[in-house]
Parts: C-alpha cells; structure tokens; sequence
RNA sequence: GCGCCAAUAGCUCAGCAGGAUAGAGCAACUGCCUUCUAAGCAGUAGGCCGGGGGUUCGAAUCCCUCUUGGCGUGCCA
C-alpha cells in the first residue's frame, strides 16, 4: 500500500498537533484544545502542495484570528526529517506546505516496487463483495445500454479489486418467466410466417419485432424444415426456446468477452426455480404473516415494509413474479454463498424497483441483518444522431446492439466512452462516434503511452537503461511539470480508493486523462535525450514510472495500453 | 399527484463529506516539427455555476422552494 496522497495528508495533521502542542506548553497559544483542520490539495500550485485549514477551523476554539494561530502553528512546526520542506501562512489563515525531495523519491520508489500492483490499496480488507451486473435479458442482443453497464459494472469491480476487496463478477440470466414465454412465441410467429406467409400469421402484441428474431425462426427453419408446424403449440414453443436461449446466451458471451468482460458466473433464473428455493423463500414471507391473497394472487405487504406500494410474489394463474424471484435470488446470494455485500448495477429505469427491493430485503423474516445489498444506479443513454434523437427499444427492434457498437469505434474508445459518471444522463452521438478517432480521450491516454515506450527504446539503444530509484537522485526534478507529474503520479492509489468509495470507475479515466496530460507538458518542457546524466536518469525513471502508472490505471478499466502508434 | 436523477463556456462534460481568481476536451482564432512520436505543446477568446431564498468567516458544492428535462409509479423484467 503506498497510498502516498492519503499518507502525507495524516503525516501532516499528526505534525500540526504536535506543533499545537509545543505551542500550547510554550503558552504561545491557549493549551485544552483540539487542533482540527482538513488537508488538501490546492487547486493552484502556487498555494503549496498541500493546504491545511486547521488554524480557520479552530478558530473558534481558541477564540483567537486564524492567521495569527496560523502564524504560531507555522513557528512551531517542525519539518526537518520529514515529507514537508516548508510552511507558509496564506489568506485568511492557510498553511501552505511543500513537499520535500524525500517524498518525490519514495513515489518513485513505491512505484518501482510495486509494479502492475502499483495503485493497489488495502481498504476493503478483502471484503468479500459481488457485483452484478449487465444481466441483459437473453431474448435479444445487447444493447447500447447494456454497453454502458458493462463497463461500469467490470471497471467497478476492477476498481473494488484494486482497492482490496474480494470481488465476484456475476451475470444474472432471466431464462424463466414470461418474457421468455414471449420470446418463444415470438419466433414461433416469425417461423409460421416463413411458412405460411407474414398475412396469415398474427405476430404476439408484446412479441419481440427485431430482426434477431427472424434470423433465429430462419435457423429453426434451415434445421427442421416444417417439421413443426402441426406440432401442439406448447410443445413447438419449448423446442424453439431450448434452441433459441443457449444460442443467445452464447451469443452475449462471446459479445462480451470480446468487450473485455468476463464474469465469474453466469446465474441462472431457472436454477432457483428448480430447486425449490423461490418456493422455499416466497414461504419464509407468508410465515412471518408479510403476505396476503387478493383476486387469486399472492401479494407481499411491501408498505409494512417501508415501500409505498405491495408486489404480487405470486400471480393468479400460479407463476412467481420477477419481483418474488429476486427476492431469492438475493437471499441466495447473501445467504448460500455468503458475500458480505453485494451490488447491483441497474439502470435508471428501474430505481423504482430498487427503492421498493431494499424495503423488501430488510424484512427480518430473510435474515439478512448486517448484509449490505448497494444498488449503483446509472442514468439512461440518449441516442443521437446529430440534432436527432433516436428511440432505441428492444420491443420495436431498432436498437443498436453492442456488437455494431464495438465494430463502429472500437473496443477501445467504448470501454472509455461509456465510462462515465454513473448518475449523469449519458448522450451519445452516432455521428460522432463514427469519426471519433483523434478526437476521443483515449488517444490522448495511448499515446502518451505509446511515447513513452518508444522514449524509452530509443535510449536503451544509447545504453540509457531505466535506472533503479535508488540510483535516482530526485532533486534534480525541479521544473513545475516535473514536480506536477510526480504528483499525479503519486495520486493513483488515492483515485482508486475514492472510485471504490464513490462507487464512480470514471474517476479512473480521469485520471488517466490528467497524467497523460501532465506527461505530455513534461515532454514538450523537458528533454531527456542528450542532458546531464544526472537528469537525464532522473528524468529517464519519471517516464517509466508514468508508463507503469499509465498501464495499471488503463488496466482498471479495460482499455490497452499500445506501446506503438 | 408522488418518488429518483440531472441542470456549470457555443457543444460534451469535470469540479459536490463547503475553502483561495470556476476547469478540461471539442468547436473558433494565434503560434511551435533540421534534435526523444505534432494522435502533442504554448497562447487568445468564451461563464449572473437554471431562478429565488436560507445556513456560514466562506456556497457551483449543504438545506428549502420554483422552473425545465430524463426515468419510475404493471398479476412486464
């Protein structure tokens, strides 16, 4: 762990205390007091590189001008030894702190000593967390939605990984339940109508209309001729969703592998159904009296519960509904298989959903007190193309799928595209999208990887290796863009720990925007080939060490880091 | 009606467990390739941070309210 943000921030609080104290004994400032402040990074380097409030935020309790406890603070402070060169007092009362060469070496030297690990954390002392997500019904191909739940889904749980959790990915698959009953009637419309006409069969007025439909009715038909036609509906309807299921599922595997996703499970609906476990989970509510029948269906007192409205757990004509199947299907995660907290990535259009399920979920009947069930939220992606906004939708058959996606722009540039913030509608153009090529922020990031790599090639050739950090001396990095990219460097386990807290992968690309930038400067300010060899070796391990952070924060959040382009 | 999310430069967005003159990319304009990758750098221009109240030494950030937009409020998932 070399969380070096985090650690120079706790050693300087720790060294104004002290500081109060000496001057508190000296009766240079009133002594039964607690010194309390916040440390932070200014946003202008011209402030110092670190900032502490202390003296405004205990002004109150010294009854004494901040600038004059800032003053005392500052007189008492001492430096010598440690991350901390020098203390001034600013505005109203900062202390401005700069950081001393021994900080700047121990950044490289952690980053050296840690490698691909470099970032890692130690917050979630392995914590055993599962995150589910995509969970796309496999009635049809992915959408531009699911692209986007993807890659929050998998960055988050890099991010999780990164921070010191155990992490599980899983995909939930919905291969029971209506909306499969109409999958199956679907291509049973779609495969009559290649037989006996579109006229003469009537198409299912929720059915599925996209053309993935048509394509499977087309394989049936090129496999079993019209073999099923006279067959009893109910049986021809099985047959086509035991083929048409398995063909999709494998189809969104192989859709995401390629997106760079790989789940550690794929969970199967059916299975709790078989096992008994719906039934068995459904039983715990009606026991503990939650339950109650109204027009033949089951129904679950969910405003008992805290939730403004009541589910029906179980319909009139005998199936369970989705509602009473994530019910268990939650339990089981918590309960059977034991995770400490789990969370589930949903888009907007079914917070509703969320809010009432935590209700649900905290019913003691269920034995989950303690657990923690975390919904990640992410607003939809508006569709545009140029001022024109496209409706996207399953049922109609329009969308555009994942697939094309990844054809059109690339893994790449998709992974970071649709890493955005999660609570923040997403728009995304189609026009732009085609031509986003030097345009798209990835570029910035891989190149400045790719320069990198051939900078560091092109002196191994002059017999300029890359230098241990102990053979670095760091005080010869003095320009401001060596000193900034020093520091963003060092940030990288600070970002990781908050985008695991904030539940917010974005936070990653970034920063990875920002390091590329503060390298780019670096470069263009700073030569490296033909100078000092001192600075040249000092100069030489900086590039390396961003090359390092630059891979492990692109591996994050799934995107390659080319060492050519 | 009620609930959740959002509103910041012409466009797309950062900044939000309160801090110093509000940032970036794109688009516009001006410069920089005989020396390590110009997919880059430096610079100019562009803002009542949706409106109004409140909390405080201090608010884009927290609270209330209004407006606008997205989503939800199914015996669909």
């Amino acid at each position: 762990m070399a969380n070096r943000i985090e650690q120079a921030k706790q050693a300087l609080d720790a060294l104004l205390s002290e500081a109060y104290a000496r001057a508190a004994a000296a009766g240079a400032l009133p002594a039964g007091a607690e010194i309390h402040g916040i440390v932070e990074q200014p946003k202008d380097a011209a402030n110092g590189d670190f900032a502490a409030n202390h003296a405004m935020a205990s002004a109150k309790a010294l009854r004494l001008p901040p600038r004059k406890i800032a003053e005392t603070l500052a007189e008492y402070l001492r430096l010598e030894g440690t991350w901390f060169s020098s203390a001034t007092v600013a505005g109203p009362g900062f202390l401005n702190v700069r950081l001393s060469p021994r900080w700047y070496a121990d950044v490289l030297a952690a980053v050296e000593g840690e490698g691909p690990d470099f970032g890692h954390t130690d917050d979630g002392h392995g914590e055993r967390v599962m995150i589910e997500f995509v969970s796309a019904n496999p009635t049809g191909p992915m959408t531009i939605g699911n692209a986007r739940g993807g890659v929050l889904g998998d960055a988050l749980a890099s991010v999780l990984d990164r921070a010191g959790y155990d992490v599980w990915r899983e995909f939930y698959v919905n291969d029971a339940g209506n909306q499969v009953e109409l999958f199956g009637q679907s291509i049973e419309a779609r495969y009559l109508q290649l037989i006996q006409g579109e006229d003469a069969v009537a198409f299912p007025d929720n059915g599925y209309h996209g053309d993935d439909i048509r394509a499977l009715a087309q394989l049936l038909y090129d496999r079993d001729g019209d073999r099923w036609v006279d067959a009893p509906a109910e049986e021809r309807r099985a047959a086509f969703v035991a083929f048409g299921l398995p063909y999709n599922i494998a189809r969104m595997q192989r859709d995401l592998e390629r997106y760079r996703i790989r789940f550690d499970q794929w969970f199967l609906e059916s299975s709790l159904h078989e096992s008994g476990y719906v039934a068995e989970t459904v039983q715990l509510l009606i026991d503990a009296g939650l339950t109650y029948e109204k027009e033949g269906a089951l129904w679950l007192k969910n405003t008992d519960l805290g939730a403004d409205k009541d589910e029906v757990l179980r319909r009139a004509n005998g199936f369970y509904t989705y509602y009473a199947v994530d019910v268990a299907y939650h339990r089981n995660k918590f309960i059977e298989r034991g995770f400490d907290r789990v969370i589930d990535v949903w888009g907007a259009d079914h917070h509703g959903h969320a809010v009432r399920f935590a209700a649900t979920m905290n019913a003691p009947a269920l034995g989950l007190e303690g657990r923690k069930l975390d919904f990640l939220i992410m607003q939809m992606v508006r569709l545009v193309r140029g001022d024109e906004v496209v409706k996207v939708s399953k049922r109609t058959g329009k969308a555009l799928t994942l697939a094309d996606l990844m054809d059109e722009i690339g893994v790449d540039a998709c992974r970071f595209f649709f890493n955005a913030k999660p609570e923040t509608h997403l728009e995304f153009d189609l026009d732009l999208a085609v031509r986003e090529d030097s345009e798209n922020p990835v570029y910035y990031v891989q190149y400045a990887h790719a320069r990198i790599c051939t900078l560091i090639a092109a002196l191994a050739e002059t017999g300029h290796a890359v230098p241990a950090a102990a053979d670095v001396d760091v005080s010869v990095l003095t320009t401001e863009q060596e000193r900034a990219l020093l520091k963003q460097l060092a940030a990288l386990p600070e970002e990781v720990r908050l985008a695991a807290r904030d539940y917010d992968p974005s936070r990653i690309n970034r920063y990875a925007i920002e390091l590329a930038g503060c390298f780019h400067r670096f470069y263009s300010a700073c030569r490296i080939k033909g100078v000092e060899e001192s600075v040249l070796r000092a100069r030489l391990k900086l590039a390396d060490a961003t090359r390092q952070a630059l891979q492990n924060a692109l591996a994050i959040i799934g995107v390659t880091a080319p060492e050519k382009m």
